[in-house]
DNA sequence: TTTTGGTATATTGCATGCCATGAGGCCGGG
DNA sequence: CCCGGCCTCATGGCATGCAATATACCAAAA
């Protein structure tokens, strides 16, 4: 027999539903496609302008203008487009200068993010870096450009993951997009993918000795090598 | 007699116009208008939600919902507000994990720039602070709270303008404006205000000698503090 | 009294149409 | 050939109306 709170409980049908979508707005899903399209779109490759048009968007994506509109309005803030009233909305192709500010924030934010990891992780997040440097010592860097410039990625974003700070990974997620685009065209030059190997092992075994100042140096050392390098030889973004 | 050159020269008239400001659309000055409100609304000294309505304010602007949903759009975006759908549109207060995040991220950003400025800036620009420094310590402190904070805020932001980098400017500015919110709740507590003044005298001193390490260390140091500080003393925040 | 179902209301999400504007083409004059 | 004025229309900015739905309230049944 049943009593009446084991009725009730019954009646509820606990069952383990996911709460459905809802941050699936036409605004949000326009959003994606759109960073996605223009993360495609290798703008560092050629130098053609690069132009979109609302209502030839509202079409593709099937929706009106106004979440599109919503979309640009959000991608035009984190600097990746740039409208000109009746002229157009064009993909932003950063300049020189602007790449390496980005590098420096990046540097600003995975040595201090290394400095937070080694006060804050644990010794088994810490040793998952190993894992994701594997995956990116063996992808041999000449032949596989894009795996490799990926994994290089996921293991910085692992760093800035150690820290604990939802803020910075959300920061970083965004300067990512803009330097994976140009990484491409600089990991293949010279020896600095034989030299990043060197400098990612240092940095985790800084780490797993919790040396916060080693840790912090090595990492932003590692970043600013970048942006020097981007300095001296990239001439050709603007 | 002129050239024909010379005569071409005199005609292209060199005057350094800026490019008008074009981007007063509604949009923008909602934006504006909107931030401003936020940033008043003292947010940390009460409890109650506070919830805004899309089309009282589009009223009260005198614009259509249009471009205060896209304004809306941005602020969401940058953390301001929290938009349910169907329920209302609501000023986001941060929680304390989440303003050490953006403390730490100050951190981060504040001390590349003192290195940075360390190398960039002119003895000139580097002399400047010692004018924003006066203006700080003449600020009674615990008679005009505003105002000492607003000049000790400035005092920071000269320091990333020191550094050159646009991006770190525009960054900080964000994070300050949530900071300033809570920075009146803490400056008037201990003895923070008196060692401010010390710290900002040593960083003053450590940019004048072009010793980045230690100007970077000092910054990162000053503003870790306040970190420690609100994570030890401000459990109101939630 | 408690619960359940229905309905009114409030509020955002989206679609659509109009408008102001200026970029670019065209033409006529020099 | 070059230049300036005019016209057209593409295009982003904005206003507005409809749709969807979360919430509150109420009435009726258990």
């Amino acid at each position: 027999m049943s009593t009446p709170k084991e009725e009730a409980d019954a009646l509820v049908a606990p069952l383990p539903l996911t709460p459905l979508a809802n941050n699936v707005s036409f605004r949000d899903q326009a959003y994606a496609a759109l960073k996605q399209a223009i993360m495609d779109a290798e703008i560092y490759t050629h130098t053609r302008e690069l132009r979109l048009d609302e209502r030839q968007l509202s079409r593709s994506l099937g929706v009106s203008r106004t979440p599109v509109r919503e979309a640009m309005t959000l991608l035009e803030q984190e600097g990746f487009l740039r409208t000109v009233p009746r002229r157009g909305i064009f993909i932003v192709r950063k300049t020189k200068k602007q790449i390496i500010e980005m590098i420096e924030m990046w540097a600003a934010i995975e040595s201090m993010a290394a400095r937070l990891a080694t006060v804050n992780a644990t010794d088994a997040e810490i040793g998952s870096l190993r894992t994701l440097f594997d995956e990116f010592r063996t992808g041999t860097p000449a032949e596989h450009i894009h795996e490799y410039s990926d994994a290089n990625i996921r293991f910085h974003q692992a760093i800035i993951g150690l820290s604990g700070s939802h803020l910075m990974g959300k920061t970083i997620e965004n300067l990512f997009v803009h330097i994976r685009a140009i990484r491409r065209l600089t990991i293949s030059q010279s020896d600095r993918a034989e030299r990043s190997i060197v400098d990612h092992m240092r940095i985790i075994e800084a780490l797993e000795r919790r040396d916060t100042e080693l840790a912090e140096r090595l990492v932003r050392q590692h970043s600013l090598d970048l942006a020097a390098h981007v300095e001296k030889y990239c001439d050709f973004l603007e």
